[in-house]
DNA sequence: TAGCTCAAATTGGTGTGCCAATTTGATCGT
DNA sequence: ACGATCAAATTGGCACACCAATTTGAGCTA
């Protein structure tokens, strides 16, 4: 396959920053240097010199010529851009991240928040038969808790977490099944014991009852990929760990 | 801004994509239609193709076209929030966040891990004369426990943060004052106190033993702020909120 | 001798042309 | 009318030539 040559020869060419040896800093031959090494044109090398600058492993100076930033990994580190999690990694991690994103909340949180949490879960309730809206309102109460730290990173890393979901194709598998169901009506009762325990200021509650929120979420996932036809099933278990609290 | 030019063309590609509403699996004009679009030529767009096809955003097929794989994340938001956030809400939401994550890693923590963290902590106290070499082991510490989440979304999480440090130029200022100080000891022995509740599995005590150590850098960090020029005072109070656990 | 100047060499940046794989659709045979 | 065939159009793959920024060092000057 003569197809993708610049990977063949990106790939080259860390194989040969590994034998020499290259020091973090130092220097890479010419891209003149490799287009005659490897026998074919610099335009090639080039490219190749791109794919390891996006993978941030070298950095190109114009004149200068092109440095080592970190010594390519052998196997597989390489992911600026979380690509393929699965569903269950993201919902640990939200469960992770969100359950003290909560606990922070609770301690913040101001009347006014609890309101808008409030009509939120309002609008959910009501528009459980539609999958769009109700999944909407589900997104908005968790943000608005995000918001309620009144820290924008905080926000920030929960929008980033939610925005993962509409990326991945496999949630649109999942959401279509979920959407046969009526598990929309637990998440609700979850939702309004956040809310409760936010209401409370309590933050080791909150704490507990989002987590356990999650947990619902997961066993959901996990029953609905046991029940039917196996096809994601690889695609789950990236990795489990962390029990509750 | 002539240099790099392939990452601009890429940005407006993205851009492209986002505003035309390009579905996933669709077809994407060809790099020819492209370099005329951008006034470039077509190595210019073949270039910004080969960036986004590392970036797994597109698919390159010989002969046919190009195919979206995924729609682009719109990376402006991590980016240009960056600049607005101050210390203190980084720190803030790093304790929230970290002590989860801690909390987390004690639950699955391996002794291989365990004894990676010993090694630079280890190396973080040999070197705490150099603020270079002890705070790229506090950052390695710290990217480790995430690490050993076994969750790479945990560690994508963390590494932004870590990331978002570089990327204000306050952080330099105060990295310049810490620098004269020997707050760095202190928090070495932070690090050993978390490091001992992973080594007993205790998630509760590794919680808040992170949180305590972050607790001591926002004090050390207010202590600088009120001592010194008063300079950047109305950058720290973003947003304070949440108390301990 | 130390330092400055500037031109030549080095190196990456970009545009153009042609090649190869694929797609498309018109044509021919049944 | 249907389908197989194949040639032309489309599209990406690659090489080469030239441009621009940077570096280097020889030679000049103080």
């Amino acid at each position: 396959m003569a197809e993708r040559l610049y990977r063949d020869i990106g790939e080259h060419i860390k194989e040969e920053i590994r034998v020499q040896g290259l020091k973090v800093g130092g220097k890479l031959p010419t891209e003149r240097v490799y287009a005659e090494q490897f026998g074919v044109s610099r335009t090639v090398v080039r490219e190749a010199f791109i794919m390891l600058e996006i993978e941030e492993l070298i950095e190109v100076r114009k004149g200068s010529g092109s440095y080592l930033i970190k010594l390519p990994a052998d196997g597989r580190l390489v992911r600026s851009h979380a690509e393929d999690i699965g569903p269950f990694e993201l919902l640990q991690a939200r469960q992770v991240l969100e359950s003290a994103i909560a606990a922070c909340a609770a301690q913040v949180v101001t009347k006014h928040d609890i309101q808008l949490m409030q009509e939120t879960l309002d609008l959910e309730g009501a528009e459980l038969e539609s999958i769009e809206k109700s999944d909407a309102a589900d997104r908005e109460f968790h943000l608005l808790i995000a918001r309620a730290t009144q820290n924008s990173l905080l926000l920030e890393t929960c929008t980033q977490l939610w925005d993962m979901r509409e990326r991945s194709p496999m949630w649109k598998t999942l959401h279509a099944r979920i959407q046969d169901r009526s598990y929309r009506g637990d998440w609700l009762a979850d939702h309004r014991e956040v809310l409760a325990q936010l209401r409370r200021r309590n933050a080791e509650g909150a704490r507990q009852a989002m987590w356990q929120h999650l947990e619902n979420v997961k066993v959901t996932l996990f029953a609905l990929s046991n029940t039917e036809d196996p096809d994601f099933d690889g695609f789950l278990f990236t990795s489990l760990g962390a029990g509750p609290l």
